[in-house]
DNA sequence: TATGAATGGTTCGAGTTCGAACGACTGAGG
DNA sequence: CCTCAGTCGTTCGAACTCGAACCATTCATA
């Protein structure tokens, strides 16, 4: 009944099962994004969120808390995308030290173009595996776990 | 009833549900990992797989299947825990291209004295966030993914 | 035995990642 | 008006990662 101090085999294979499944799905993903638009995954992440906000800008800070990448990396993403003529950078209106970027033209016709071949593989691989019932818990579990860690990321201050 | 051409709301919560959760639990355990042990998430992964397996070594190729990592990343690991004396590395006698790491008796104090506390954070951070139910589930789902990818990701024969 | 395909592991170069340190700016409290 | 803590984004150096190219060796087949 006490807890064991180390982890039971149930524990340990879904922890495994967790970190080789994002790192398999992480690397077919980058493969597809890579050969059929040039882009690497974080590339693409950063892209789809723009096209998500409103105008398609958003302001670098909260480009990166939503992201899975640090500040300095999305810096540099950043740097990547605007290169390639994908994002533009402006300074932000209300607030000299901010920095906004945003979609160029080039940049959604990328996202539309790159989209539907993305969003089929990821349902190839992520969603068709498992059935309607199985994904459903999945789906649940992963979002309570990941609000769960949010909250838990910002609770270092005293 | 026909499929969108797109990922619906559902479905694109979960992927990134999934994505978010991994990235800010690798995040997270890399952190504690340096701090009490020195070790990056990846090496860790590297001395635990040998102290499961029988004798406390295996060859490379066993070694870097199971990892989530390539060949090449795996070579620089085990020649980062080599440095570190933690691991050894000897000729295969039934193969001579074979290469077999093994733990030194350093490294296995370093995996017992890591362990405990990284089992600890594994369990408070991804076990305990969930219910009994919830974890089983999500468990299920997982593993039953890493199976599936994993015949798919042998698939690239003619 | 010879030959060609496949395997085991390393090396190499380019790209990516992170945290720490930094300069610029804001905003609250005196 | 000052100052001082906190925020915003960048820069820097070091570490990590990957795929492709590469030898050495094995295995299958003739």
């Amino acid at each position: 009944m006490d807890e064991p101090p180390c982890l039971g085999e149930r524990e340990l294979g879904a922890w495994r099962a967790l970190l080789s499944t994002a790192a398999t799905l992480n690397r077919l993903i980058e493969q597809r994004l890579k050969d059929d638009a040039g882009l690497s995954h974080s590339q693409y992440e950063v892209l789809v969120r723009l096209a998500d906000a409103p105008g398609g800008e958003l302001r670098m800070t909260e480009l990166a808390g939503a992201a899975t990448t640090s500040k300095s990396g999305l810096t540099y993403q950043v740097a990547q995308l605007e290169k390639a003529g994908l994002v533009r950078r402006r300074a932000c209106p209300e607030d000299v030290r901010g920095i906004i970027a945003s979609l160029t033209d080039e940049g959604w016709a990328k996202v539309r173009a790159t989209e539907p071949g993305h969003a089929a593989l990821v349902r190839d691989l992520f969603v068709d595996g498992l059935s309607r019932d199985d994904f459903t818990a999945l789906a649940g579990g992963l979002e309570a776990l990941r609000d769960l860690l949010h909250t838990r990321s910002g609770d270092q201050a005293s």
